[in-house]
DNA sequence: CTGTAGGGTTAGGGTTCG
DNA sequence: TCGAACCCTAACCCTACA
């Protein structure tokens, strides 16, 4: 067998999003022929072009991304188990707003077992909170927030394993 | 649910290992076709003699990869419960396997030298990563990814702050 | 012959059930 | 808990047709 799978990198996708932009979708061919993507893309052929530009188009519209965040998650609370959950309070939390806004099926998420919490977490969790809720009532496209509020969290982080 | 498991007998896998003899691997819808196993694999769906056919390997070629892989999740899994290491073994997992994908442009996020907390937050940088990569590649406009990769890291912290 | 569209199939990671 | 059976879907293949 010659072929093993070969998964696509970041890199390609890229150069293929670029290469639709440039010529449009279809143009599989001259899209390869480009020497701007010709070097990224030469283990591709012009069906491999077209075949991934179907995949990410699924994902594009809609229910694509959402799907890979909520097994994303579901393996989190998977590895989670039976821990008594110190942030009991935001898990419920998020819960409510995820299965307003996503309609999520799984309905695993929740197991709320409130254990024995303290102060300074769930102060933390209203931090939290906020940055979530900021980020939704602001677009949430925009990548410089999204990093912005991930910094935050490191920053809580760091707080906490301070101790 | 909607699959009663059903076992294989030793006529359906007498026909497996006849079909792939006659074929050769990955031919499984060929094999389903051909009338010499096809009354006999019936209720069987080219998936699931690629599936099956899998299973028999691994045993064939003494702890094939697959086993490997499975193992590993499952160390990871476990490792969890150590505490001060498990935030290490399920990032470097993850790393392994894509952050040779993420490429993501170092820049601001990296300033968590604060205290002397240091590793583990080293590591979580990885996994930050992860999500940033991945909410890239689905477009990065979705409000519900980005919350739900928010969720994620609040899912690491209560990790941490388990202790 | 060359290239694209679109349905079909496989490979492999992941999940579930007995 | 463990492994056989099953699921999901990206990646790849096949065929029609322009």
């Amino acid at each position: 067998m010659g072929a093993p799978k070969q998964k696509w990198t970041p890199d390609e996708e890229a150069a293929l999003k670029a290469g639709v932009h440039k010529y449009g979708p279809g143009k599989w061919r001259t899209i390869l022929k480009d020497p701007e993507f010709s070097k990224v893309l030469s283990s591709r052929s012009n069906v491999d072009l077209k075949d991934k530009w179907r995949n990410m188009s699924v994902i594009a519209n809609g229910w694509g991304s959402r799907e890979k965040a909520r097994l994303a998650l579901k393996r989190m609370n998977q590895a989670r188990k039976q821990d008594e959950s110190s942030l009991a309070v935001i898990t419920e939390a998020k819960s409510d707003e995820k299965m307003a806004e996503a309609r999520l099926a799984t309905t695993s998420i929740g197991s709320p077992q409130i254990g024995g919490s303290k102060r300074s977490i769930i102060r933390l969790d209203n931090l939290i909170m906020e940055a979530i809720s900021n980020l939704k009532e602001s677009g949430g496209s925009n990548k410089a927030s999204i990093a912005t509020y991930i910094e935050v969290l490191i920053f809580l982080l760091s707080l906490m394993s301070k101790r």
